[in-house]
RNA sequence: GCGAGCGUGGCGGAAUUGGUAGACGCGCAGGACUUAGGAUCCUGUGGAGCAAUCCGUGGGGGUUCGAGUCCCUCCGUUCGCACCA
């Protein structure tokens, strides 16, 4: 690139800058045309098709794949998709060998419910749904690999899904348990908590039930520690932070203790709970355990057998939701016997009560009404002791207390004998030693994780592959009939056993056991579609092959991914599980890492009228009107110059055509470079500043995902072009490169206009020269008592005392230091001047 | 209730992380070119004021030569989690 250097621009000369770009608003930018043409083209010429096995510089562009609903890709979706294709496609740019690929999330509860509504088969309804998407998503223009497509609903990916299963159940880390589900009565079904309601099915409204099925669980919390670990680790994990904390809380670790309490009439019938506060265990005046505890049977004095009983039940009719969110008014009943407090020696009650929760802890705890505020309004409800054995800097060890005192920081304990004036966090570890040493105390660590329940007794999902037999009890499907194709049937809709409808088949529900060939039965469950999602990033580069479900070389050219962008909503199940997985294929041996997503960004959501689009508020919006409207370029950029990409934002067409009119103004720029030959070819010194400062910061800015800054950056550098009439080629060159990754079929049309055979996606991002970055002078604002008054030009780089006497030059500056005198000088070189005056 | 985030013109949003608040775009106003313009091109556009100037980043207080940015406090709002002992 030659360049002129003409030296500082005088401002008095700018108001001749002629308008050297005349639109002429009829043969220019037509999207409809250049954008069939490029799609056309990419298809042919194999564009966006890295060589899987060859590629030199690899680099998995994720994007979370779709759910293909009925109503088609909403504005959401495509606002997602871009902003992970701008990346794939600036990281191209910069040489790496971008593998992008797409596919759908297409089993699941959703689809059936919708299925059912139609009454037709999601097997048939599915396949249109995803036509539909496969139209929109190559209208948007995402670099997407098409050879590598997927469906999770396929036999091909679902056979690997059940392999998965099989994996997992061979090692150890799949078994059965009963387990409370949430039933609908009146859709009879099985609902996710996310579909109950405060206690209400989200479809009919009827209220939730709860039944106790048997389902299989994968052991996730086998692995918390490592979950929890790797977190912290950068250099398997460039994650969000809030993504990061979401999981952090998922997980849920806290340390504690494990006490044991001794049954009054018997020493050596015992009731073992967990807690946090050890130091606290001298304030313990009764015990509670969850309804469902094991114990409260023989714990049940005849007395109180009635109302144990009578609560018992209550509690079991209760959904699951509503147990733990609904009413918070506490309740519970005595179960008439006592236990001994280790530490105090006093007889206490045991009690039950629904707030204690089965699957947490040990299912029991000590209460602490004195010092946790649940225990509290718990012994305030029946009239239990509630005795203080921590005290604040000031509190007399007898106050009494008109809530529960939680804090421990500078507090020390009372009541608590030998203990007494220690710190509570001190006293944690001796009071724990000093239970231990007497055999009723054990150290804990505890987490809220609980297993990965994945049974789910619906229709739409792969078959579990389990046969039951009678004689040899569970045997997994062998791998080589996998696999266990989900059969076609009418009636998929749920009834009212509780049971997949896939067991009212009997010629696909019996079959031979593998072991002893005697009659046996499937599994009629199938599995979640989280677990589909957890893997799925495994099979795209290997999808083309049937014999193995991911292809060890390519793993380990292509995985880790790279970069994976998805929603935040996702930060946790989805996330937890894919690494949970990668976790457990790698101790077998199957990959070579744990960590599955090298770098993860949580993208915005877009919202409509403050709500999220969904169907049933009617707010979706589709992106095919915009696209007939403006060109699918346009509408990408727009969305990605709405606000933050990773913040998201409310969806609105203001302002469409602002893109549309910067992106016209550039194919005149471009038609004009071509028109002035090289005698475009002088470029100010200001304007090189200028262009350099904005190749570094739509660098940076891409890099960050900071898209909507970026493109800002671009337009205000195009309208320095036109403001000092450049069009030099090489310059108009790099601006279409840098415009490419947003408006990838604008941009090929501009280089094929500028002369060029080949992609634009085969050229190389601009670089910019450090030394090119700066102007020689230098604006600086002047300040007097730190109120801006004015501001001044000097040299880059100019002294103090050369900017001071600049400063009291200027009239406007002068007049504020009338009669004062400057006691301090603030100068920051190349930015401000602050006098301080008197 | 707990956790995380956010609050800036008429609107979407910028602000090198303590240094010229409002970049860029929309919208709006005036003008040019036009048979016409919902096209295009100039010019202007935070508020008040004729002006000098003053006031302005949810409210109040603080640190600092200097605060949208840091600290305290209150209000509003969004998103997670939800009796986790």
């Amino acid at each position: 690139m030659v360049y002129r250097f003409a030296g500082p621009m005088n401002p008095s000369d700018s108001t001749s800058a002629p308008a050297a770009i005349q639109p002429d608003g009829h043969d220019g930018y037509r999207p409809d045309l250049v954008e069939a043409k490029w799609q056309a083209r990419w298809a042919e010429r194999h564009t966006n098709e890295p060589d899987l096995d060859g590629a030199a510089r690899p680099f998995y562009n994720l994007m979370m794949f779709p759910y293909p609903s009925a109503e088609g890709l909403h504005v959401g979706n495509m606002f997602a998709f871009t902003g992970s294709d701008v990346f794939g496609r600036f990281q191209r740019l910069r040489g790496f060998d971008v593998f992008e690929p797409i596919g759908y999330d297409a089993f699941g509860i959703h689809s059936e419910n919708y299925a059912i509504k139609l009454g037709i088969n999601p097997a048939e309804l599915i396949p249109r749904n995803i036509a539909n998407f496969r139209r929109q998503l190559t209208r948007v223009g995402g670099m997407f690999d098409w050879r590598h497509e997927l469906s999770t609903t396929e036999p091909s990916y679902y056979k690997w899904t059940q392999w998965l299963f099989l994996q997992l159940f061979k090692a150890g880390k799949a078994y059965k348990k009963k387990a409370a589900v949430n039933w609908c009565p009146n859709d009879k079904t099985v609902l996710a908590n996310e579909q109950v309601l405060n206690g209400h099915c989200e479809r009919c409204g009827a209220a939730v039930e709860q039944r106790f099925l048997e389902q299989w669980f994968f052991r996730i919390t086998d692995y918390a520690e490592r979950l929890l670990d790797n977190l912290d680790d950068k250099s398997k994990m460039d994650w969000s932070d809030t993504t990061t904390t979401a999981q952090r809380n998922w997980i849920g670790r806290s340390e504690g203790a494990e006490l044991t309490f001794e049954v009054d009439w018997d020493p050596d019938d015992t009731i073992t709970v967990f807690t946090t506060r050890p130091d606290t265990v001298f304030g313990a005046t009764f015990l509670v355990l969850a309804p469902e505890h094991p114990l409260v049977e023989q714990l049940t004095t005849s007395d109180q057998r009635h109302a144990v009983e009578a609560y018992r039940k209550a509690a079991a009719a209760k959904d699951l939701v509503s147990r733990k969110v609904g009413e918070k008014e506490k309740s519970g009943v005595f179960t008439g016997t006592y236990a001994i407090n280790p530490a105090s020696e006093e007889r206490i009650p045991v009690w039950i009560a629904d707030y204690v929760l089965m699957d947490y802890g040990t299912g029991a705890i000590m209460a602490v009404p004195a010092h946790d505020e649940r225990d509290f309004e718990f012994a305030t409800k029946y009239g239990l002791g509630i005795e203080r054995v921590i005290a604040a800097p000031g509190d007399d060890a007898g106050a009494p207390l008109a809530q529960a005192y939680v804090e421990t920081t500078g507090a020390t304990l009372v009541n608590s004998g030998e203990f007494d004036g220690m710190a509570p966090d001190k006293a944690k570890r001796a009071i724990t030693d000093w239970l231990a040493k007497q055999g009723l105390a054990t150290v804990r660590v505890q987490y809220r994780l609980y297993d990965w329940c994945i049974s789910r007794q619906r229709y739409w999902g792969p078959p579990i592959p389990i046969i039951y037999c009678d004689d040899c009890g569970p045997v997994p499907v062998p791998e080589k009939d996998l696999p266990v194709i989900l059969p076609a049937i009418d009636d998929f809709r749920p009834d009212d056993t509780g049971i997949s409808p896939l067991a009212r088949h009997e010629e696909w529900y019996f079959v031979p056991c593998p072991t002893c060939r005697k009659r046996a039965r499937r599994e009629t469950d199938v599995s979640d579609t989280f677990l589909d999602s957890a893997w799925y990033y495994l099979r795209y580069p290997s999808s083309e092959l049937d014999d193995r479900p991911f292809d060890r070389a390519r793993t380990a050219k292509w995985c880790p991914v790279s970069t994976y962008i998805g929603g935040n909503e996702h930060a946790v199940l989805h996330l937890l599980y894919s690494r949970f997985l990668a976790m457990v294929l790698q101790e077998l041996g199957h990959v070579a890492f744990e960590e599955p997503f090298r770098k993860f960004r949580a993208h915005g959501l877009i919202v409509k009228d403050g709500a999220k689009m969904s169907k049933s508020k009617g707010n979706v919006v589709i992106p095919d009107e915009y696209i007939d409207r403006w060109g699918a370029d346009s509408f990408r950029m727009y969305l990605m110059f709405l606000g933050p990409f990773q913040e998201g934002g409310d969806f609105r067409d203001a302002g469409i055509n602002g893109i549309r009119r910067f992106l016209d103004k550039v194919w005149h720029l471009v038609g004009q470079s071509l028109a002035e030959g090289e005698r475009g070819g002088e470029v100010l010194r200001p304007v090189l500043a200028k262009w350099h400062r904005t190749k570094k910061k739509v660098t940076d800015d891409v890099e960050s995902l900071g898209y909507n800054t970026a493109i800002a950056a671009m337009m205000e550098m195009l309208n320095t072009i036109r403001e000092s009439s450049c069009c030099e080629h090489e310059l108009v060159e790099e601006f279409v490169v840098m415009l490419a990754p947003f408006a990838p079929h604008f941009a090929e049309e501009c280089w094929e206009r500028l002369g060029h055979g080949t992609s634009v996606f085969d050229a190389r991002w601009p670089g910019y020269d450090p030394a090119l970055l700066v102007d020689d002078t230098a604006e600086v604002a002047v300040q007097v008592g730190g109120k801006t008054r004015g501001r001044v030009t000097v040299a880059r780089n100019a002294a103090e005392a050369v900017v001071v006497e600049a400063a009291r030059a200027e009239p406007r500056i002068a007049k504020f230091l009338d009669g004062k005198s400057v006691q301090k000088v603030v100068y920051v070189p190349n930015r401000l001047l602050n006098l301080v005056v008197g």
